[in-house]
DNA sequence: ATCGTTATATCGGCTTGCGTTATATCGTAT
DNA sequence: ATACGATATAACGCAAGCCGATATAACGAT
C-alpha cells in the first residue's frame, strides 16, 4: 500500500486522467478519444495529436502497455502502476474538493461587505 | 447552471486551483504559497516562480484583482469571475470522481500481476 | 478490381506552466 | 545605526502538453 514514491508522475492532467481511466479496459487510441469525450460529458475533447502523444509518453512511463495489435490498431491497457497512479490522483481530487466545499466564502452570495468593485 | 462561455480558461491546473482558492480571502503572494501547501496536505508545493507567474497571468485574465498594497506586498483577491471559474472546475472534478469511483475494474484486486487477458 | 470515403495514426510547432536563480525590502539584535 | 537573517518579488529558460495538418490503411460500393 505504499503510495508515496511515485509522485514524480503527479499531478495528472485532465486529459491524461481520462486516457488512463479509459484504458482500464483495453482499447485503441481512437476509441479512447471517443470514450473520454463521452464520459467527461464533453468537458474534455482530445485532438488526435493530444492522444497519440500522450499514449507514447504514457507507455514510456510504464503507466500503460501495448497488449495487442489488430491490423494497424495498437491496443493499450493500463498497467498496475498506472492504476496506482490513477488512485493517487483521485485522492488528490478528493482533497481539493474537500477544501473547496468547505470554503463558505466561495459559495456565499457576493452581496456582503467586501464588495470589490470591478475596476 | 452550466456556464459554458468561460471554458476558454478551463481546465485549471492544480497549482492554479489552489491559488484561486486561497485568494477567496485576500492575501499576498507569499501567504498564498504557504496556504496552498498547507491545505493541499503537501501534495502541491508552489515554487516562487510558479506563484508570481501565475498571479500575473491570473490578474491578466481578470480572475483575480489587486485590492491593496501594504508596503511592497501586493494583496490579491479572487474576482467574481474567478469564483465562477473555480466552481466550474470543481464541477469538472466531481465528474471525474464519479467516473473513477464507478469504475469497478480500477478498484478490483489484481489477481496475478498483469492480466493480459483480452476481452 | 478500383475508386472514394471514413477511420486511425504520426509529425512538427506553438503555447503555457513550472522551477531555479537572482535581487530587493523588512525586521531585529547588538 | 548597521549588519544579518528572514521575507517577498521579479526575470529567465526549459520542458511538457496540446493541437492542427497531413499521411496511410481499411472498408464498402459500383
Amino acid at each position: 500500500m505504499a503510495q508515496k514514491a511515485n509522485n514524480k508522475l503527479l499531478p495528472l492532467t485532465e486529459a491524461t486522467f481520462y486516457i488512463l481511466l479509459a484504458l482500464v479496459t483495453p482499447k485503441h487510441g481512437y476509441a479512447v478519444m471517443q470514450e473520454a469525450e463521452e464520459v467527461s460529458q464533453g468537458t474534455v475533447r482530445l485532438a488526435p495529436g493530444t492522444i497519440y502523444g500522450a499514449l507514447t509518453a504514457l507507455e514510456g512511463s510504464k503507466l500503460i502497455t501495448m497488449v495487442d495489435t489488430v491490423g494497424r490498431r495498437k491496443i493499450y491497457q493500463v498497467t498496475e502502476l498506472g492504476k496506482q497512479i490513477l488512485r493517487e490522483q483521485i485522492h488528490r481530487y478528493q482533497i481539493m474538493l474537500e477544501n473547496a466545499v468547505n470554503n463558505n466564502e466561495l459559495w456565499a452570495a457576493s452581496t456582503s461587505g467586501e464588495g470589490v468593485s470591478l475596476s
